[in-house]
DNA sequence: AGGTCGTGGCAAGGG
DNA sequence: GCCACGACCT
């Protein structure tokens, strides 16, 4: 039996154990929202409810399965049936048992972010929507507007109008563009990450008996991270608590940092609107940060005009003030840093309890270098997935053309692998084989293509006839065809070589399903190569994104790179309610430190001189300056030195002061 | 016309 | 460090 009483605050045991019904638990960070979740789950489980009838969504897949290995531990016992993960898995798994009716075939394959923008590409060259300079959006860009609008549930044109205006003289091309990529991933049986939320809404709404069946199916459902939700996902949560009605979902509006994608704070704001009755709790004390942390946090959250105020009282030591490092240059910003990792670990601070967050994956280089020569591992997260990598993108190509031979994406990157073959032959090749006319490709292609095709006919007809087990598959381009083309291509293919092990590996533990592979891979957001658990990672350093550190907490925390024009990202704060949601972005980082923060930044640019952050003019009086001067000292070797003196605010960037908050949590 | 290869401009965030 | 584009070659 677990002893809620004692484990919970008196708030946090109220949710735990009355949380029935439509509930939004709105609260600050650290407050343990997430903590509460999981003994619900617990607690719901030790009152009788199968576990195959619980719901836990979360925002990413490593936050479900840290969240269920806790509620495991809790009870002692492994749990199989509860269902958890992100809204997109959840949804690709129901929509693989009922692709027919969406009209999919079953082995439909998923696009990633690439494959998404290489498909727009061509619906954008299929409506004439090319040309060169500034004068035409990019394919990226063109499918952020539409993939913003299902997400937000909103008309094209409106996307355009409100978020991408210097666009809107293009707006008939952009959403003709958007019909014909919609159209051509239907016949690549294919979907990108918002189809699977769009045809899992759309096929719960269209269909009411549908509807019952599936959402008879989970009596609890929980939501983690609710404030960083969007209109689509909103409405599935309504639809999938049709039947039982017990929807839990809990957030914080300060830490809402996703509305790039649509995020919609309103899911928070009107859920008392949607969900009549529902009940709303509150979580007043703050178990994760020192005194200074958590003023110097609600100190900034306080500039934000349009927030909730909401109470965050202590549990913790006073501890000492957030301390600002300026350093000289880039480059000895990474080393003044390095050199603070290496004293931490010195002092005995685990690695594991040691976090450095920053607003951009680039942001890290200089770091990076200096850990390196160092010889200090670390944990990366952010930027590019392991998954997304171009040599597992190419290996996977075969599995997924092999899978679902109508994948153009995946077809036209196995073919272009070859000599002589680019981007027109590979449509070619592709539509003959779609046809089933494959045969006459020989004499239809041009001659240069020839030696190319003849070499990937060879190896095609071998893959074909392995056993559709991905591991064999793998193995075999690992060994075989695709290791030739790295050997060819690098001089040292032997990193690249090795991640394709790494798969292979992964694969093996996937079981021997050709589809749940693909889908795994897919929604994979790890960024590591050894996907499979090393143990010393979790001994390792964190470099992240702050985006990334969602959640996460550690003893000691580094936001580093505080420069105007970076973090706050320029591009970002011109966007409407951008420069709040740059600010909700400090929030979130400053609160992931338990006993100790470092705030640092350069004062020399690659060209200019760098303006400082404002977001730490804003709360100076809760920094302390440890000015590091650089000196050379007698052996030539370069010196760091504190010169501790208080941080001023100067006027140039001094704020003003701000009137009063919206309203309060009170109002809800 | 289509493929390859060198390079200049550029980089926000993620399922 | 990566990508898109243009120059150049077949
Ligand atoms: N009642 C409690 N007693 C002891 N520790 C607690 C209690 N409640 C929460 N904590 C601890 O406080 C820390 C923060 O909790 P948790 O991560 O659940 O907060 P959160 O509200 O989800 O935070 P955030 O929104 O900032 O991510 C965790 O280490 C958690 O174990």
């Amino acid at each position: 039996m677990i002893d809620f009483k004692s484990e919970l605050n008196d708030q946090q045991y109220t949710v735990v154990t009355e949380g029935e019904g439509p509930c939004l638990v709105l609260a600050g960070a650290g407050s343990g929202k997430t903590r509460t979740i999981t003994y619900r789950v617990a607690y719901l489980l030790e009152q009788g409810a199968p576990e195959n009838m619980i719901l836990l969504l979360t925002f990413t897949n490593k936050a479900s399965r840290e969240m269920l290995g806790r509620v495991e531990k809790l009870m002692g016992r492994t749990l199989k049936g509860l269902n958890g993960g992100t809204f997109h898995k959840f949804a690709l798994g129901i929509l693989k048992k009922y692709a027919r009716t969406i009209g999919f075939a079953p082995n439909f394959t998923i696009l990633d972010s690439e494959d998404s923008k290489d498909l727009m590409k061509l619906a954008m060259e299929e409506v004439g929507l090319t040309g060169t300079s500034k004068k035409i959006p990019s394919a990226k860009t063109v499918h952020a507007i539409a993939s913003f609008a299902v997400n937000a549930d909103r008309g094209i044109a409106d996307v355009i109008e409100e978020r991408f205006s210097s666009w809107e003289h293009l707006a008939d091309d952009i959403t003709a563009a958007a019909e014909r990529y919609h159209d051509r991933k239907r016949m690549a049986q294919s979907m990108d990450f918002d189809d699977l939320l769009k045809h899992l809404r759309n096929l719960l709404q269209s269909d009411e008996e549908l509807c019952k069946t599936i959402s008879g199916q989970f009596k609890y459902i929980l939501v983690d991270e609710y404030q960083d939700t969007n209109k689509i996902q909103s409405e599935i949560v309504k639809l999938l608590s049709h039947v039982w009605g017990n929807i839990l979902v809990v957030g914080d509006d300060a830490q809402s940092i996703y509305s790039f994608r649509a995020a919609d704070i309103n899911n928070i704001l009107d859920f008392k609107r949607e969900y009549p009755g529902a009940k709303i709790f509150k979580l007043e004390y703050n178990y994760r940060s020192t005194q200074s942390i958590l003023a110097l946090a609600n100190s900034i959250i306080e500039q934000n005009k349009k927030q909730f105020k909401k109470t965050l009282k202590t549990t913790g030591i006073e501890g000492a003030r957030a301390e600002l490092l300026p350093a000289p240059t880039p480059e000895d910003e990474g080393s003044i840093l390095a050199e603070r990792i290496v004293q931490a670990l010195h002092e005995g601070v685990p690695g594991r309890e040691i976090a450095v967050l920053f607003r951009a994956a680039h942001h890290s280089q200089q770091l990076e270098m200096e850990l390196a020569k160092r010889g200090i591992r670390y944990d990366y997260r952010g930027g590019m997935r392991f998954f997304e990598r171009a040599h597992v993108k190419d290996a996977l190509a075969f599995l997924r053309a092999v899978y679902n031979p109508m994948d153009e994406i995946a077809w036209r990157r196995m073919l272009t692998l070859y000599p002589g073959i680019g981007p027109a032959t590979a449509d070619a090749i592709y539509q003959l084989t779609r046809t089933g006319a494959a045969h006459k490709a020989k004499d239809m292609l041009s001659k240069r293509s020839h030696e190319g095709y003849a070499i990937f006919e060879r190896d095609w007809r071998e893959f074909e006839k392995k056993e559709k087990h991905p591991a064999v598959l793998l193995n075999h381009l690992v060994e075989g065809p695709y290791r030739r083309m790295l050997e060819e291509k690098y001089d040292e293919p032997n990193a690249r070589i090795k991640d394709l092990e790494q798969m292979r590996l992964f694969a093996e533990r996937q079981g021997k399903n050709l589809g749940r592979f693909l889908a795994e891979a897919s929604l994979q957001e790890s960024y590591a190569a050894d996907a499979q658990k090393d143990k010393s990672e979790d001994e390792r350093v964190v470099l992240s994104t702050i985006h990334q550190a969602k959640g996460l907490e550690w003893e000691r925390v580094f936001v580093i790179n505080l420069v105007d024009g970076e973090f706050p990202n320029e591009r970002a704060s011109k966007e409407i309610g951008g420069m709040e949601e740059e600010r909700r972005l400090f929030y979130v980082a400053s609160t992931r430190a338990k006993r100790q923060l470092v705030l640092s930044y350069s004062i020399m640019g690659g060209f200019y001189v760098n303006q400082r952050s404002p977001f730490l003019d804003e709360v100076a009086k809760h920094i302390v300056n440890a000015h590091m001067g650089r000196r050379t000292n007698d052996g030539g070797e370069v010196e760091y030195v504190s010169e501790d003196e208080p941080f001023v605010s100067t006027p140039r960037n001094a704020s003003k002061p701000r009137s009063g908050f919206l309203s309060s949590v009170e109002d809800l």
